[in-house]
DNA sequence: AAGGCGGGGGT
DNA sequence: ACCCCAGCCTT
């Protein structure tokens, strides 16, 4: 759950999981539609698919039995080698060291290492070194302990090495590079979308949901019917494309709901985004009720939406 | 080996 | 704006 993402921000999540998937069974039994909506707002949806079926696959194949061994561990779908190192180090005890982004901050520092840790020279290299320099006497602690140091400690900006406890022997502070490591070669580049959502509403307040499927942001998450188009475009061209995506006999009326393009940024694309009101004449075939929007997954794109959307 | 995959918070 | 977060998967 915490892959990618800062400890805060997961802990309200993982509450609510544990408290609706008590047990592994639970999560395996449960539907990914429920799965999902529990994961709604966290990003990296993969995540959540991984999760649920790796308990299906333990619940089911394993009669609830998790491996103890990274060996076993890494086959597991959605553990990689981190997330592994971790189970069996902290649940299991096993004399596996931990990589993880605040891992390889403390080792690039601490030793002086420029290789860049997303390279594969780099990768293999401070995987070595962690296993190198890991305390098995007590490995749960070592692992958390230096993962919680990079987090509050040697912090990616700004760190406060003059109260470090390792400020007399780390390499970056003595050679001045601090502020330069840990090196990391090249930067994603962002991509510019431009989505029309089609927000139709009936004279039932029904409207109409479609679900993504993949490949692709947002895979199984629901969104309205989208006309994703290479530039902005305007409410001829809108009114033109409707039919061919929505089943909406005319008369109907297409209004934009907000004047200024909302733009929602991913780490790796801008979502410039207009939502389209469509006020259809007639009752929708496969409309879900407003009202009912709430108890599907969906981004925060559209969550947002829904939340300010007012007929 | 490189790129896709979210959303939020810090600077 | 840009960077980073208890990374993993596919191509």
């Amino acid at each position: 759950m915490l892959q990618q993402t800062r400890v805060a921000q997961g802990i309200p999540y993982y509450l609510t999981f544990v408290k609706s998937f008590p047990t592994v069974h639970h999560l395996a039994k449960a539907k990914e539609e429920q799965v999902l909506k529990l994961w709604q707002g966290l990003g990296y949806y993969s995540r959540a698919r991984n999760l649920h079926a790796t308990a299906k696959f333990i619940s089911e194949e394993r009669d609830g039995i998790f491996p103890d061994t990274y060996k076993e561990l890494i086959k597991l779908k959605g553990i990689g080698d981190y997330t592994a190192s971790a189970i069996a180090s902290i649940c299991f005890d096993r004399p596996e060291a931990v990589v993880d982004g605040n891992v390889y901050r403390v080792l690039a520092r601490y030793y002086g290492v420029e290789l860049p840790i997303n390279s594969k020279e780099g990768i293999s290299f401070f995987r070595e070194l962690a296993h190198r320099v890991k305390d098995v006497q007590n490995i749960k602690d070592y692992n958390q302990g230096i993962m919680e140091f990079g987090a509050l400690q040697c912090t990616p900006k700004n760190p406060d090495c003059n109260s470090c406890p390792l400020h007399n022997d780390c390499v970056a502070l003595a050679t001045d590079k601090v502020a330069v490591l840990p090196v990391k070669t090249k930067k994603t580049k962002i991509r510019k979308r431009y989505f029309n959502y089609l927000v139709v509403v009936d004279e039932n307040n029904s409207t109409l949901l479609q679900q993504r499927i993949g490949p692709g942001i947002w895979q199984n998450l629901y969104e309205f019917p989208l006309l994703e188009t290479d530039k902005e475009i305007e409410l001829e061209e809108v009114g033109e494309s409707l039919k061919g995506i929505v089943a909406v006999e005319a008369p109907f009326e297409v209004y934009l709901y907000n004047e200024n393009q909302v733009v929602h940024k991913l780490s790796h694309q801008h979502l410039h985004t207009r939502f389209w009101i469509i006020h259809a004449a007639d009752k929708l075939e496969n409309g879900i009720r407003i009202s009912d929007l709430h108890k599907y997954p969906v981004p925060v794109l559209i969550a947002d939406f829904i939340k300010a959307f007012k007929i």
